[in-house]
DNA sequence: TACAGTTTTGGAAGCGCTTCCAATTTTGGC
DNA sequence: GCCAAAATTGGAAGCGCTTCCAAAACTGTA
């Protein structure tokens, strides 16, 4: 068992099976034109000598790399960015098991992660790359287009619409849970924005507006803050002072809404019987606050296991189509 | 720019240099034995043809893979594992970093990811691993054993202690925290347990019972759970029943704890007044509980980032001693 | 200036696999 | 039982690099 200090190469497997090299590379891979025979005795060469092909090798004579990237470059260790990024792995991982690729990971917030994926690019270091929570504008992804390998983002952004990306429904879930709160009877809604640098920040805005104003409501009452906690409870105050009326807000984050929270109790007002409350992202906190947050929930793990299957379409030479996913509202007890 | 089809060889960027390859390589890996002249001429040539060096070539040749993998095999999708997780990858991203090896992922809970493991480890095909929360008596330790690939584990298990890891001080943890309960006045002092068949879990109950021990207070007050809010609170109601004179609990996670923290409340018991209590873990709820759970922390990314200073070590062919990292208590309010 | 010792260099032989081409064997239709 | 077509096979030529060895270019000293 293995117990040989030089591992087991193609040829020795040949020379056991009583065949060429040819032939036992054609059963590995299993091409056609092997015939029954030369199959059975390769198998069962494999099979006693225990041979595992030697991947580096595979790669370098079929001038594949055997292995696909994914790419995180959020810099924010917030809490979101941890469970985001577990959850993204744990899809795009489902689907690579699937594969016989491997699965490189490279953290690209810090310069030596950037110059790392700089290099798999200029190189051609990889079958494909998934491209995450790159910041808008970023070199990296002209980088990307232009060393001609396969690309897949996850989320936009806001200066160019990446060639192939997914992204959740960003817009759209903000419309469905504004339009929750205009089904249960709130008319007076406002918003607490998450950066209108990002895409995601001004998709959010976006959704927020298109139901209040469809619903021939009032859309004045915003106030725009950072996807911070301390962002959203200083949004909360101004929107109070200018608008004390308001009986609902759809805040663009989790974190934001907890600030909030903590500002509407501390104004006494009571929620949601005063005034509604809907979040999103649907954090594990968002169940642990008081009272329990309403809040659109993205399916994460979707979003990682179908920017993998895109990658691999596209590796193979197809061309998919970028993917908007659905979000869902998850009705606590804010709204 | 790279307009090219083909990509730039070490043989290219010889001729272009006027020297040879071995000069070439000598320059890329800085060997000794390149005259200034030489290595002049050789890096002008890099830099005018934009040359990158083919990884799975250089594998190859040298005989060497360029990357390490880590193997999760957690099962446990629960939010600590998450958490765990992202952490644990920062800091191995971090020291991995630092060298010019790859980082591979493979979560090993399912049996496709098993057996990618099996392969790594047969084929030899990576320099390193490092295994995390492998389960115990895990055949994959075995394998891993005799393959010869350097191994380092992230935990124990109960069955046989690993040659090289790392773990956190499971038991000098939950002890500073059972004396702290001591130090402040408490005496009749529970606990509630992780599962006694991992490691974890009795190690933190051996810290318990070494500080109630050397306090000349009573051990008694034993609920054995397994890890779960819901265990929690369960063996938090056995305890009550049993001795409803405690005075404190030392809860061995903090999802136990927060289970326990909730039977309390509703029998209208006051935390901290009449029942002290201390988690373990410092999961990112631990700061929303009612009261706010005082814990212990573990040094998760320094975890990740030891074992991987250990691995880079063993690579090198070093003998590193392994390491129990330090926790730290962190109190809050429930204790 | 010559010579032994040192440093630098070129070039070829792998690393373990895939793939292509030509050679061989098999197949099937008459 | 013969022949062309099809299927199978062996073997060699890479893939792009490292490394080893021998050759070449230096160095300093006598």
């Amino acid at each position: 068992m293995g117990m040989s200090n030089r591992p087991v190469t193609v040829d020795d497997v040949a020379k056991h099976a009583g065949v060429s090299t040819g032939t036992v590379s054609r059963v590995i891979n299993n091409a056609p034109h092997v015939s029954g025979k030369a199959r059975a005795a390769v198998e069962r060469a494999i099979d006693q000598l225990g041979y595992v092909p030697n991947k580096t090798a595979q790669s370098l004579a079929g001038q594949r790399r055997g292995s696909v990237v994914l790419a995180i470059s959020s810099d924010d260790p917030g809490l979101f960015a941890n469970l985001f990024f577990a959850q993204v792995v744990t899809g795009v991982n489902a689907v690579v098991e699937e594969t016989d690729l491997e699965l490189q990971l490279v953290l690209a917030a810090s310069d030596r992660g950037r110059a790392r994926l700089s290099r798999i690019f200029r190189a051609r270091a990889a079958d494909g790359v998934m491209l995450l929570a790159l910041k808008e504008n970023d070199p990296l992804s002209a980088l990307a287009e232009s060393s001609g390998v396969p690309v897949v983002h996850g989320g936009r952004s806001l200066d160019s619409e990446p060639r192939y990306y997914v992204d959740a429904d960003n817009r759209g879930g903000a419309r469905e849970a504004v339009e929750y709160l205009i089904s249960s009877g709130r008319r007076r809604i406002a918003t607490i924005t998450g950066g209108q640098d990002q895409h995601v920040g001004v998709a959010r805005y976006l959704g927020y507006r298109e139901a209040v104003v469809l619903a021939g409501l009032d859309d004045s009452r915003v106030a725009h803050a950072d996807f911070s906690e301390a962002g959203g409870a200083a949004a909360m105050t101004s929107l109070l002072d200018r608008s004390p009326d308001l009986d609902a807000v759809f805040v663009a984050s989790d974190a934001m809404a907890a600030g909030a929270l903590s500002v509407l109790a501390a104004r006494g007002i009571a929620v949601p019987s005063d005034v509604a409350v809907v979040g999103f992202n649907d954090i594990v906190t968002a169940q642990h606050t008081t009272p329990a947050l309403t809040t659109v929930r993205q399916p994460i793990d979707a979003l990682g296991r179908e920017m993998t299957r895109m990658l691999l379409r596209l590796i193979d030479g197809d061309t998919p189509t970028s993917l908007i996913l659905p979000t869902s509202l998850v009705v606590r007890e804010s709204a």
